[in-house]
DNA sequence: TTGCTGACTTGGC
DNA sequence: AGCCAAGCCAGCA
C-alpha cells in the first residue's frame, strides 16, 4: 500500500471514541498501525478540515499525560468543558484518570458510569 | 532529497 | 508535583 491515508485513518478511528470515554494520541496510533506515531496524530487533529470538526469527537483524544499540552489556550477549556458534560471526570490541573476513563476497544460496554474502585 | 514543524511520549532532575 | 531534553513519526516547503 503505497498511500497509508494516516489522516483518514486518524479521523475514523477518533469518530469511533463512545461518549464518556477517551483515548490518547498514543493509542490512536497505535490501533491505526502506526504505533510511535503520537505526535503525527496530534498534528492530524490540529490539520482537521472544518467538515469534519463539528463531527469529529476530537475532544475525547488527550495525551498520556492528561489533557492537551495547550492548556492555557481556548481549545483545553472547551475540551475541559466538553469531557466533564460527558461524565470524564477532569481535574483542575487538566489531567485525566485514564484507568477509568481510558477507551479499551476490546471491551465493549463499560461506558457511561465507569466503576470506581474504592480502596 | 533534506530540513523544519508540531493538539506527543518517556525518562531524568 | 512540575519543568527540561531527547526520541518518534507524518506532512509540507
Amino acid at each position: 500500500m503505497t498511500k497509508s491515508g494516516f489522516r483518514p485513518a486518524v479521523y475514523a478511528r477518533v469518530r469511533k471514541i463512545p461518549s464518556g470515554r477517551v483515548a490518547t494520541y498514543g493509542q490512536i496510533a497505535a490501533e491505526i498501525g502506526h504505533p510511535g506515531a503520537a505526535r503525527a496524530v496530534g498534528t492530524a487533529l490540529a490539520q482537521t478540515p472544518r467538515h469534519l470538526q463539528r463531527i469529529l469527537p476530537w475532544h475525547r483524544v488527550i495525551a498520556s499525560h492528561g489533557v492537551s499540552r495547550a492548556r492555557d489556550g481556548e481549545r483545553a477549556a472547551l475540551q475541559r468543558e466538553l469531557l466533564r458534560d460527558e461524565g470524564v471526570a477532569v481535574r483542575a490541573s487538566g489531567h485525566v484518570d485514564l484507568l477509568r476513563f481510558q477507551w479499551n476497544p476490546s471491551e465493549r460496554q463499560r461506558d457511561g458510569a465507569p466503576k470506581v474502585r474504592h480502596k
